[in-house]
RNA sequence: GCGGAGAUAGCCAAGCGGUCAACGGCGAAGGCCUCAAGAGCCUUUCUCACAGGAGUUCAAGGGUUCAAAUCCCUUUCUCCGCACCA
């Protein structure tokens, strides 16, 4: 072995022969299978350390199951479809100086090649080549050849065939939906493409429709909550605002004329309805004028108020003063005005009846009234009624029900009402939908203002479906999901999803098979994929997309049909149809899918509906895996603005192994890692180390003769460990796996080595470097070379020993060290320079009543009397009569703080103290730097300051004669 | 607002009813080794203590228990997702 650790090197040489030997391409056999995979990677850019440590989990699960005897198969490939690469090929093409610049420094694309990829193929062809590089430099023990790009046209056909048997199926279906929308770009504004407003959301209002009295035309109220229509005293509208009457006209051709702001009718444009203006008509106008509540036939009037926004809504407002606090407030401010300019002489005090219609407890009939009362909120203007209007929204919204106010609707709950009546009303035509976004403005980049806007004709897959969702909620039942509570967050999500829609018109991607204007969305894409990896083997042996037909993918995936038919109509050989399906067979469903945690609300839960729509159930996958982040010394990575770290600059920088170690340790499943330059460097120095240590170990002459007990330690104590680590990895927790693998493994070794071991090391190592192989494999292969035949990637994974495990040994350990802290806590304390130190064992009497007292607390029956009385028929115990009952009280307190099982392992054959401190005597003398000197607390030789009594078992008494010089 | 996760010593982070003053790592201090540096090794790192001890801690407050960082309740705070974007 080299005396340096050069990672370069070694990493190289196991990465070339690891290839050469594919060893990581499995075929058929008959091990058991265990197939997993993690989500490919989007290619706007170079993989950064996020991805290593999704893709190194799985990398690691592969490895260890691979020795632990499986056949495995980790495959990867591409993802391109969408926009995002578009987008960024525009970028490039204008040398936009942002993406030039984050391109460059953080993906360290050198300028003239960056440059070259402005067009979204050659971006592809870029980012899938060096993305393949890295994940090859970094030792994933990935089956290349089954490798794949979502825009190859067999994977289109792959896709063709999917959402055709989806819409068989009946999973797709036709509708329309809101976006938010930019008028100038005549395009859906995404997330990056906003200047102001990203948190903005599409708020769906219920648009009540008031009619005027002795005509014809609607006063429109936007509002949140449409059971308050039950409660409409009066309308509100702004008096100083021009409003405008206006013809709409819905997709059936029916038409209406409504009055709104103006606002409102410049967004009813964007709606499915066709709008025209009329004429304008002012607020003062229509103030005083009586309109009918549509929903029980009510004369309301409509009054003044400036609160009235008209840019949000349609500009008219409905009045319910027993349940919005503001409503109340407006309404108490006008009663003393004068009100005659609209012609309003009547005393609204006496005139305008308030209405309840919810119950809530905590509340009497009018909540809005009592929390203005009880808050003191002066008016309007007041900043105490925004609280109050939270407050009673809240509390009527959780604990709220109905009352008969609202006929058949009394009873419900205020939180289920909303979709219920909203879907009654606009059956009925008094309501309909009005979308407005929940702040404003928001604008696009291009400076527009965004407005809200209804795609129509939009192709969705029906998520929604409650007989689809029940097909999910079985197949999370019997999956397993890791970390465990996570599973309670996917079916949340699943109960939570709605109906996608599935098309988009811009991007890379496969047409929509029966609209080919549309594109098929990108994350429906990507949802059965990993079947496609297994066929992907094959289709780089020469089958044309052409003979990929729907039949093809009903036999090979489904196992419709017959070889033969198939055979004939396509031209591929029966043979090679019949080992697709029987690979098929063999390697599906997937048995882990590891994956970030943003994926879990879309691309992992799309993964289990595509799952179960088109496969039967033992096809489902089996278990998810979740894991967390990584940030960059405390910040967040961003691929287009940076900072970011890329996989191939960690490499580079440090090697794979001290990456992959690093990565792995720093963090434990969900939790997101934090990657700090100042920890990776002591990562590598503990790999340095490992290789020190194994070198020296492997150049060791072979040693004879038995092993003694601190070899039978070390021996015991790793099998621990190697324990530890199996069910650490079972768990996918690999912090935990690598603690226990490296740095308790690493601690007991010194220990070993300060106590003289050696007999043990070849054994120890032989067994840790097994152990580290999946985390870090090339060092690993590396030190095997020495020590083993074959690849380590192919060697037995350690388990646990049981014949090795040596309890007498660890106690005896125990035992000493605590002795050796003993003195040395004295030491510290007492600042004495020791010349001699006497060490006294137990005395035989207190390991009597120690015994007596051990059996006493395993039945149960630990009492002062019973161990008295059992303790005297000893005749040692007899003879210390007087200090008997003060150490058995005394081991009593410490034995009812301690369980059963405590107790059981502590009963352990009793260790004989003299022997192992005789044994230790070099070792003591030589730590402590002075003569030691042992004897029993039964008859000391020496003991001037009675110390001896203090022996206990498991715990040796102290004597240090102090130096006389000091 | 809804849903989920979380708050542990200077920092990261384990523990999730008794073996807990609390694994492990980093940082810091002292010592050994060395011509020296680095590496390595040992010790310390909540407070007090010249005999192995004592005291006060696990966001805050309350409760259950013989026993709580761990279970229950309340409060405060942090992070993540809430969609047509991969």
């Amino acid at each position: 072995m080299n005396i340096k650790y050069d990672p370069c090197v070694i990493e190289n040489k196991w990465q070339k022969a690891w290839d050469d030997s594919g060893i990581f391409q499995p075929e058929i056999d008959l091990r058991e299978k265990f197939f997993i995979t993690v989500p490919y990677p989007y290619l706007n850019g170079n993989l950064h350390v996020g991805h290593t440590r999704t893709f190194t989990i799985g990398d690691v699960i592969a490895r260890y199951k691979r020795m632990q005897g499986y056949n495995v198969l980790y495959p990867m490939g591409f993802h391109v479809t969408g926009t995002p690469i578009v987008g960024l090929a525009e970028l490039i093409a204008k040398k936009d100086k942002q993406t030039m610049e984050v391109y460059h420094r953080f993906h360290s694309i050198p300028l003239n090649v960056l440059s070259g990829l402005d067009e979204p193929l050659k971006i592809v062809k870029y980012f899938s080549r060096e993305a393949e590089a890295d994940m090859r430099s970094i030792g994933y023990s990935i089956d290349w050849r089954r490798r794949f790009t979502t825009t190859d046209p067999p994977y289109k056909q792959f896709i063709t065939w999917q959402f055709n048997l989806l819409r068989e199926l009946g999973c797709v279906v036709k509708g329309s939906h809101p976006v938010r929308w930019c008028p100038n770009d005549d395009n859906p504004v995404e997330d990056h493409d906003i200047l102001k407003g990203e948190d903005t959301t599409i708020i769906d209002y219920t648009l009540v429709k008031f009619k005027l009295e002795g005509c014809s035309i609607i006063l429109p109220c936007a509002t949140l909550r449409p059971e308050t229509v039950f409660g409409v005293t009066n309308l509100w509208v702004n008096p100083e605002v021009i409003h405008v009457q206006i013809e709409v006209t819905y997709p059936d051709k029916t038409c209406e004329e409504w009055i709104v702001s103006r606002d409102a009718y410049e967004k009813l444009g964007f709606t499915d309805k066709r709008v025209s203006v009329i004429k304008e008509v002012s607020g003062v106008e229509l103030i005083g004028k009586h309109v009918t509540n549509p929903i029980n036939n009510t004369s309301v009037l409509i009054l003044p108020a400036s609160f009235v926004n008209p840019g949000n809504g349609s500009g008219i407002v409905m009045s319910v003063p027993a349940h919005a606090p503001y409503d109340y407030l407006a309404l108490r401010d006008l009663y003393d005005s004068n009100l005659s300019q609209y012609g309003i002489n009547e005393d609204l005090k006496s005139k305008i009846k308030f209405i309840s219609l919810i119950k809530v407890p905590g509340f009497g009939k009018y909540p809005a009234v009592e929390a203005v009362e009880q808050l003191g909120v002066k008016n309007q203007q007041d900043l105490r009624a925004e609280e109050a209007t939270k407050i009673v929204y809240r509390r009527e919204f959780h604990n709220g029900e109905l009352t008969d106010t609202t006929g058949k609707y009394a009873g419900t709950k205020v939180s289920k009402i909303k979709d219920i009546l909203t879907y009654d009303l606009i059956n009925s035509r008094i309501a309909d939908i009005f979308y407005e976004f929940s702040s404003q403005p928001v604008i696009c980049r291009c400076g527009t203002r965004c407005v809200v806007n209804i795609v129509k004709n939009q192709w969705f897959l029906n998520y929604s479906s409650p007989e689809w969702k029940e097909k999910v909620y079985r197949c999370l039942k019997m999956m397993d999901i890791l970390p465990p509570e996570l599973h309670v967050e996917f079916e949340n999500k699943v109960d939570w999803l709605k109906d996608k829609a599935c098309a988009r018109r811009k991007g890379l991607g496969t047409n929509l098979p029966w609209d080919k204007q549309w594109l098929i969305e990108s994350l429906g894409d990507s949802t059965i994929y990993m079947s496609y990896y297994i066929i992907a083997k094959f289709i780089a042996d020469g089958i044309t997309p052409e003979q990929l037909t729907e039949a093809f993918f009903n036999y090979v995936l489904l196992g419709k049909g017959s070889a033969s038919t198939v055979s004939e109509n396509t031209g591929i050989t029966k043979e090679t149809l019949e080992s697709i399906r029987n690979d098929i067979n063999y390697w599906y469903p997937v048995d882990m899918r590891s994956s970030g945690k943003d994926l879990i609300p879309n691309h992992l839960l799309f993964f289990l509906f595509h799952h179960t729509a088109i496969f039967q159930k033992d096809m489902w996958p089996r278990a998810i895996a979740i894991n967390g982040f990584v940030s960059l010394e405390h910040k967040k990575m961003s691929k287009s603005k940076g900072p970011l770290l890329t996989m191939k600059k960690a490499v580079k920088e440090y090697g794979a192994d001290i990456t992959r170690f690093y990565i792995l340790a720093a963090s434990e499943h969900t939790q997101d890692a934090d990657w700090r330059e100042n920890d990776i460097e002591t990562t590598k120095k503990q790999l340095v180390r490992f290789y020190r240590t194994a070198r020296e170990i492997i150049a060791l002459p072979t040693s004879t003769g038995d092993l003694n007990s601190i070899d039978r330690w070390l021996l015991s104590r790793l099998q621990h460990k190697v324990a530890e680590t199996n069910d650490a990895l079972q768990k996918l927790q690999t912090r935990r796996a690598l603690q226990n693998s490296f740095y308790l493994i690493l601690n007991d070794l010194k220990w070993y080595e300060r106590r003289g071991g050696k007999k043990a090391l070849p054994q120890l190592l032989h067994t840790w470097t097994r152990l580290l192989a999946p985390f870090t494999p090339h060092i690993c292969e590396e030190i095997w070379s020495h020590l083993g035949e074959g690849f380590i990637s192919q060697a037995p994974y350690p388990a646990p020993d049981s014949t090795l495990v040596d309890v007498d040994s660890e106690q005896a350990e125990e035992y000493l060290q605590k002795a050796l802290e003993d003195v040395e806590e004295i030491l510290r304390v007492t600042r004495i320079t020791p010349q001699k130190i006497i060490i006294y064992t137990t005395p035989q009497w207190k390991k009597t009543i120690h015994k007596i007292a051990m059996e006493l607390k395993l039945t149960e029956t630990l009492e002062m009397k019973n161990v008295m009385s059992e303790a005297m028929k000893d005749y040692e115990v007899k003879k210390h009569g007087k200090e008997a009952p003060k150490y058995v009280q005394k081991i009593i307190t410490e034995l009812k703080n301690t369980t059963k099982e405590t107790a059981k392992s502590k009963r352990a054959k009793p260790i004989i103290e003299k022997e192992i401190l005789s044994d230790a005597r070099g070792f003591l003398e030589c730590e402590l730097n002075c003569k030691i000197e042992i004897q029993s607390a039964d008859k000391p030789n020496y003991d001037p300051q009675q110390k001896s009594r203090h022996a206990e078992p498991m715990r040796p008494a102290i004597y240090i004669m102090e130096s006389v010089e000091d």
